[in-house]
DNA sequence: TGCTATATTGTTAGCGCTAACGTGAACGCT
DNA sequence: AGCGTTCACGTTAGCGCTAACAATATAGCA
């Protein structure tokens, strides 16, 4: 069971005043030390645990750090946050995660409870949130990054990191047409994906400058995980067999497409050639192995906390952006 | 820039006392209409959020379940989150994760910053620490549940979802003998796991009834992750080549054993048969596809959110303990 | 001795909110 | 008329802590 014991029990056992307690707690001002050793042996004896609430609603301050994914098990966002808790920490920030399902209702519901519990700053990942949502959001807060969002109006002071997915787009795509594939179809990932409509104009772009045209069937939306991959793929080859080539959102999706492919027969890449995007760990891995589009996952989630913490140390609005370039990693689903 | 709008603010503009405007933000109590209607358009005018803070302060309630986790980029984790979530979220509590990257130091931490924060509970999986630090943590909880940990001390009023780790060892490794392996060897994940351990002792009692002797030699400590299977296991197969089986911790791991054969030729199953624990989506996605023990991972996050939830319901101290039994999903790498 | 500097501790006033009780007006009932 | 009831709202006290400013005590020094 918890314990009720306050910073006034501990200051009446070691008959001594509130405000001493408290600075020996926090370290803070000058304290004798034969009475900062008798308060600790009393916090000891006691059991006491400062409350981080009050402490909070004091000083507003709470040293946590908000930061929302919309898929915690897709190990995109995983690393991401990895590398971002590894910036905080050693700031000794606190980070509470949420993970949004890609539910934009969810996401808004994540971003209300951080700002009511005041964390001290937000970084949120690939936001599903439309323009208006989000910048009412961020509003709340005393600073904020995203992560592979834009911004169209010239927002509040937010920090943001950005991944060039036109150019990854581009690069993928070209890397497919230069195999000898005409018709590359896009496996396009949720329609709130930010990233998905970069990706996708990377894509178009590339189509564009090989002139070979664009079809607009053989775009299609998915869930971003493998089962809407698999599906997408599935429906696609089925109603277009005449495609050679996917270009898939993230690696993931990609998987999907594989398994797929595997299924209806269609050989991996003698038949079509896959590209994913992001390069995670399972890319390697599955077989044949995937060609992707490297994002530095970690360090991106370094930036985005260390732009954070520029931002609350206070160094007025500036409004940085960060962008990091993809490079194209050649595996055997596209050699 | 975040706000600082009061509710005294808005009581003021609005021309009542606090207390109403609480009532109206709140749902609670009686108030007329009008008054009603009136304080909302105050509070949406002025952009008002109700500090969760002081709510906490005052109500010492935060709404809040903390959740932790030893690695959250490993996907059991990701899912048993995802149906704890689930849980919380649809009784509307909001759900604090921390991943502590296996590192006991970092739980402990983690621990007391949750305790600080005064959640309102805790789920801890899969904790790495030692009983004595354990128990002192938790006894600042109002209420907690762990996840495939046990107690060994008649603890406090503490949850427990477990899974019956000893049986899965077992069935994992008799399904490997009774494919006529004799040499069978274990990847052990870290030291500090107690469900390593339990599935130890499994893969120990299945040799015992196969009348097959136990190498110690043959067991290996490794990382809870591919990159520890695949280093662990190469050691291991170039010290004991006469090894014609491994039963690894995880899914991870046995997707780095995997690996580590490929790429020394020794071809899974004929030479060498592998089965994993967990049966995270990767497992099915690898080839060959990975034989391992099913755990129903979202249905353990939800059962342990339930338990806990009841619970804080302060359905007194009852020391509950769910047990999940693993089964064999036969695939390729062990037929 | 008187007076300032320094080290140590205490007091006061909130942070923003809610629980618990208090008040007054309007209504209905015998 | 007199009484209880209900409705709508207000007052008070405090959740556990800290910032900002006292208040002592002790030492130091001319």
């Amino acid at each position: 069971m918890a314990n009720h014991v306050t910073m006034a029990d501990v200051a009446r056992e070691a008959g001594v005043s509130l405000m001493t307690v408290s600075r020996v707690v926090n370290n803070k001002g000058e304290v004798s030390e034969a009475t900062r050793k008798r308060i600790l042996e009393v916090i000891e004896k006691l059991g006491y645990r400062p409350s981080g609430i009050a402490r909070s609603l004091a000083t507003s301050r709470t040293g946590i750090i908000g930061l929302i994914v919309p898929d915690i098990s897709n190990p995109f966002f995983a690393d991401l946050a990895k590398g971002m808790e590894y910036v905080a920490y050693s700031e000794s920030y606190n980070v509470f995660l949420c993970s949004t399902e890609e539910n934009p209702q969810r996401e808004l519901r994540a971003l209300q409870s951080m700002a009511e519990y005041r964390v001290d700053g937000v970084i949120l990942c690939s936001s599903r949130l439309d323009e208006k949502h989000l910048v009412d959001s961020l509003g709340f807060f005393y600073s904020a990054v995203l992560v592979n969002r834009g911004l169209e109006s010239e927002a509040p002071s937010v920090g943001m990191v950005m991944v060039d997915d036109v150019h990854g787009g581009r690069i993928a795509t070209h890397h497919l047409i230069d195999e000898g594939r005409k018709k590359v179809a896009f496996l396009a990932g949720p329609e709130t994906s930010h990233s998905g409509r970069r990706r996708f104009k990377g894509y178009k772009d590339a189509l564009n400058e090989a002139g070979l045209p664009y079809a607009s069937d053989l775009v299609v939306h998915c869930d971003s995980n493998v089962e809407g991959g698999y599906r997408a793929a599935k429906a696609l080859l089925s109603s277009h067999p005449e495609v050679e080539a996917i270009f898939c959102y993230n690696d993931l999706v990609a998987v999907g497409a594989l398994r797929a492919c595997s299924e209806i027969g269609v050989s991996v890449p003698d038949d079509v050639s896959i590209v994913g995007f992001d390069d995670i760990m399972l890319a390697g891995l599955v077989t044949p192995s995937l060609t992707t589009c490297r994002i530095q996952r970690e360090e991106v989630g370094k930036r985005a906390a260390e732009m954070l913490l520029e931002q609350m140390g206070g160094c007025s609005g500036k409004c940085e952006t960060a962008v990091f370039t993809p490079e194209l990693v050649v595996r055997n689903s596209a050699p």
